[in-house]
DNA sequence: AAAAACGAGTGTATAATCAACACTTGCTAC
DNA sequence: GTAGCAAGTGTTGATTATACACTCGTTTTT
């Protein structure tokens, strides 16, 4: 195969940019990294793409070593190729994010690995160009979110309207009036009334809601 | 440094879409390949990526050394990392779109190449993975488009407002009314008139406009 | 047991934006 | 001089977005 064996090799890396909501913040599972190369520094989760195995699977493996969750919503980022990125040795990283709902992963794993959240705005510094792939994550995320209903992915299946709310607020990063999201959510189908009642967060105690994706996938309307 | 060393290392491509606007119509430049593998198909323009380039660099380059052209705007459109996406050997490649303007490309390399024009809904089927590159390019470009002024790229720098809007037409897929058109375009101070007329599309001539980047970052509008 | 605290829930009026629509102009070619 | 052709030009009605303040139901406090 003389065609392909001219060419050089590169080493080939994922990083995950892990989204969660916490707080009313949009949050960021990161690492205090324990290990080398920059050690003791905060980066992403990150790992080596493996012989047989496609790069959103490596990605996908990736996040199920940290939380332990499977079937998560991931999107890719885009490939960081620039030459000096990673000090030592040339590495070209594909980046994705994942939006996981933070009720629902394991706290040994993540603890194991020396992980932790903060919310997006008082993230420290990140090593190598994990900056500027968090960066790209949120405004891609962001966009997507404007157009597609993976804001869900964020919250529990059944969730208050001031919870969903709050949710679209630490998204687009400005607040919107109470009465007119109600309303846009009344006519919104795939968003319905389960019929129970939370009351962790109120005493009155609000009406739960749940996003519906058959109703979505027929209707294709979906807006917040 | 055997941190690294323990991991697999990938060849690495790079694909360009190539986009132009031709008979008021979004156009592909591909490659009628002379070469294996796969000779004899359609594909897009490719090229390995080098030991001391950057992903991103080893885009400009294959864009150049098929069309001549410098200085093109080009976006990464993603990464391809299936197991199986090329047949001999596993490939990972990073998919850039370029927007160039059809009257400016070198005409001699192009032919060299054995590359040709295709209206993108006459497009063949391309080898490998290349039809999920060109969807998904498509998709990025249009988005990027409704919210940045990169259509001027496949324009030349002067240009009237019936190709303009014909330009506009092809991007979003749908016919749009003149009148509010014309009147967004007023409406929009980094599309300016420069005062000469262009007689070779009609009869009557048409004023030519051009965009201002400057008065675009100052302003940050842009909505056609 | 009354009152205070707290988030849940609810409509209307105005402003802004979008969408639909048809004729006249200026030049050229016959 | 007239037929042909793309360029150019405003108004109206419909839809959508925005601004805004009080009552409800439950719990906690006094």
């Amino acid at each position: 195969m003389s065609y392909y064996s001219a060419h050089p090799r590169f080493h080939l890396a994922v990083d995950c940019i892990i989204f969660g909501f916490r707080d009313d913040k949009i949050s960021l599972l990161l690492l205090k990294r324990d290990f080398e190369p920059a050690k003791g520094e905060c980066s992403l989760m990150g790992g080596f793409v493996r012989e047989n195995e496609s790069v959103d699977d490596a990605a996908r493996r990736v996040l199920t070593e940290l939380t332990g969750l499977t079937d998560i919503y991931m999107e890719q980022v885009g490939a960081f190729g620039k030459v000096g990125r990673e000090p030592d040795e040339r590495v070209v990283s594909v980046a994705y994010y994942a939006l996981i709902n933070i009720d629902d992963y394991d706290h040994e794993l993540v603890e194991s690995h020396n992980a932790f959240w903060v919310a997006i705005d008082e993230r420290p510094d990140l090593i190598f160009d994990h900056d500027e792939m968090v960066s790209k994550a949120l405004v891609k995320m962001r966009g997507m979110a404007s157009e597609y209903p993976i804001m869900f992915h964020l919250l529990p299946k059944e969730f208050t309207l001031s919870k969903l709310q709050s949710l679209c607020e630490a998204i687009y990063g400005m607040p919107l009036d109470k009465r007119n999201f109600r309303k846009q959510v009344a006519h919104t189908a795939c968003i319905e009334k389960v019929g129970a009642i939370d009351k962790s967060e109120s005493k009155r105690g609000a009406a739960l809601y749940r996003f519906n994706e058959n109703v979505f996938r027929k209707t294709g309307i979906f807006k917040l």
